[in-house]
DNA sequence: ATAGGGTTAG
């Protein structure tokens, strides 16, 4: 018992990663849970048998679970307080439960203290929902300093308790961390993983794309006599699904159904189905729609939404109403989404009034707009230059009673940034930060961007070297956008400079890296240069793609560098790559103006993608 | 009989 107490102790230390928790007490009070000394061992036998007495009850027994708003919740909480003996600790419990279902963390860990404040006999449910509201707040901190208030209060710890922390871990993103606390509960048999927890480590592990571990997880759960169950598959196959791997998920999804005799639900089948639709692999779809209502399973709202997405994100809202109307046939009304991906659809095609007058019928239908619905609308103005539609669209979300988020802004700037009226862009950025909006990656990007794109590159980089070495100019995307435009601005020196720091910061340049610098240095007719970089991006472990072979052929062919152009073609065929219109253009005018050979004509041809084949002739 | 995990979206 003390060996295992002890390595409670120890994990609680390893993560809560504050070694004086234990030391100093004023240290207990610095989370505002009530974690403290003065809620001792012996408050909790005294009241261990206050309330049993039905006669205290004024409330029958499901009340407690059954509260749906915050201030019900918290009324009942002070006239539970008030009675004499206290409620039992179940009935505190299924209060805080419902507290926490409503997803009011902060609310729940206030009732929490006062519960510790009147000296509650909490127990080991208690604790697990106080830990579960520390990790959906982010604080898996507070979580683990809970285990370390567990452990004063002779609570044991259990699979619960350890797979909300593990999750907890996984919400934050650490993962490496969720992987050896994960480890250490089994190796100090501090708990036996159950089926729960280990599909909370297939899911950390799928988090990050890890899909080669996650399945020698769910191999490993079964030697250890942990069947597997459909939750498990269905996290594997879905983020196979969404790192393209589409065919090795469909390989997993007949391990499950074939081998293992788990049958697959509507999830599995969304996933899949999002996943042969992201790779548009259209002809597949119906297929695996079929499959699904053989086997007795019938699409959801999100089946459909899928589909929809899908056609909207091609343009295709034809198709996509006929869904819905599928859809309404099924008696599956639509939601936000669905008229999100719609309005998203008709934006796309430039059709605004069609994708305004289904936002204007959400709210006829009973749908009503959310913040995410109007962001799409605004989207749709802004991507469509109509920003005196936008800014009237953005001051009725207000009077509407919502709250710009940070998309909004982002949206709206650089909308204003597109028309070319950076003030008003710099004033809502002013206003974001009034209102207590914290910029993310996107913001940043979208107003270096809107400096270049008006001539202001001077101001994005003073910007940029004014925002020093965090997070936000550690961003790969941001460092393309500045290359690039310092390129396009004869600032090749300084898109060197930037290319050298982002290295020496230990960023990983990607395939737009590259492509921004070549493109730069074909613009200024360095050619060898380009084609040492093409070398290098090989060696980085990039892969060029139809961008990088457009960028260096013309560079090639606008420098007569002839020789290259052969091989690099060659490189193309190879690879499956494919020309676009304006190279083959840029070719057939070489080859007139008798500068390039004509037996280059029969490999180009090769290279041409049927589409431009089908157009005007241009081998007639 | 009160606790923990999986799918869609800008």
């Amino acid at each position: 018992m003390m060996n295992r107490s002890n390595s409670i102790v120890n994990l609680f230390y390893q993560f809560k990663g504050n070694n004086s928790f234990l030391k100093t007490p004023s240290s207990y009070f610095q989370f505002g849970l009530g974690f403290g000394p003065h809620y001792s061992f012996s408050a909790s036998l005294i009241h261990s048998n206050s309330s049993s007495n039905a006669h205290n009850d004024i409330h029958p027994q499901s009340i407690y679970q059954k509260i749906n708003n915050l201030d019900d919740a918290l009324n009942l909480f002070d006239q539970m307080t008030q009675r004499q003996p206290l409620p039992s600790i179940i009935k505190f419990n299924q209060l805080l439960q419902s507290v926490t279902k409503m997803k009011h963390y902060s609310h729940s860990l206030q009732i929490f203290k006062q519960m510790c404040l009147l000296r509650v006999p909490v127990s080991v449910y208690t604790i697990s929902i106080v830990i579960k509201c520390c990790c959906q707040l982010h604080r898996t901190k507070d979580g683990f300093a809970a285990l370390g208030f567990c452990f004063r209060q002779a609570i044991v710890p259990n699979v619960f308790i350890f797979s909300t922390l593990l999750d907890g871990l996984i919400i934050e993103d650490r993962i490496l961390e969720a992987e050896i606390f994960f480890k250490k509960l089994i190796k100090k048999k501090l708990c036996e993983p159950d089926v729960v927890m280990y599909n909370t480590m297939i899911k950390g592990l799928c988090k990050i794309s890890n899909n080669v571990i996650a399945i020698s997880l769910l191999k490993l759960m079964d030697e250890r006599g942990c069947k597997p169950n459909v939750v498990a598959y269905n996290t594997v196959i879905d983020s196979l699904c969404k790192d393209r791997l589409i065919d090795d998920a469909f390989n997993l999804f007949k391990e499950m159904v074939f081998d293992k005799g788990i049958k697959p639900n509507v999830i599995t089948y969304n996933s899949l189905i999002d996943g042969l639709c992201k790779l548009g692999r259209w002809d597949e779809t119906p297929k695996m729609l079929q499959e699904m209502l053989d086997d007795g399973i019938s699409p959801d709202v999100l089946t459909f939404n899928i589909l929809i997405d899908a056609h909207c994100k091609e343009g295709k809202v034809k198709e996509a109403e006929d869904v819905i109307n599928i859809m309404l046939k099924r008696g599956i009304l639509p939601d936000l989404v669905t008229y999100s991906s719609l309005i998203d659809g008709y934006c796309l095609r430039g059709e605004m009034s069609k994708a305004k007058s289904v936002f204007d019928s959400m709210a006829i239908r009973g749908t009503f707009p959310n913040i995410v619905t109007y962001n799409s609308l605004l989207n749709g103005y802004c991507k469509n230059l109509k920003i005196e539609e936008a800014m009237n669209l953005f001051h009725e979300v207000t009077i509407k009673g919502l709250k710009p988020d940070v998309v909004t802004y982002n949206t709206m700037i650089q909308g204003l940034f597109r028309v070319g009226r950076c003030g008003d862009a710099r004033k809502l950025f002013d206003e974001m930060l009034a209102k207590g909006l914290k910029p993310n990656e996107y913001t940043y990007r979208i107003i270096l961007e809107g400096l270049c794109n008006n001539h202001k590159i001077e101001e994005a980089l003073s910007l940029f070297h004014l925002m020093g070495d965090g997070k936000l100019n550690s961003d790969i995307v941001v460092y393309n956008i500045l290359i690039d435009n310092a390129g396009k601005f004869g600032k090749l020196d300084i898109a060197r400079v930037l290319f050298q720091d982002l290295t020496s910061k230990g960023l990983h340049p990607d395939d737009q890296t590259f492509n921004v610098m070549i493109s730069g240095l074909c613009r200024e007719g360095l050619v060898r240069d380009a084609k040492q970089l093409f070398l290098q991006m090989a060696e980085s472990g990039c892969s060029p793609n139809n961008v990088t072979y457009r960028l260096l052929l013309q560079g090639y062919l606008r420098n007569q560098y002839y020789d290259d152009v052969e091989m690099l073609l060659h490189d193309m065929d190879g690879r499956g790559f494919s020309l676009d219109a304006s190279t083959v253009s840029l070719f057939l005018d070489k080859i007139a103006a008798g500068s390039l050979d004509t037996t280059l004509l029969e490999l180009i041809g090769n290279l041409v993608p049927k589409e431009l084949m089908d157009g005007p002739s241009f081998f007639a």
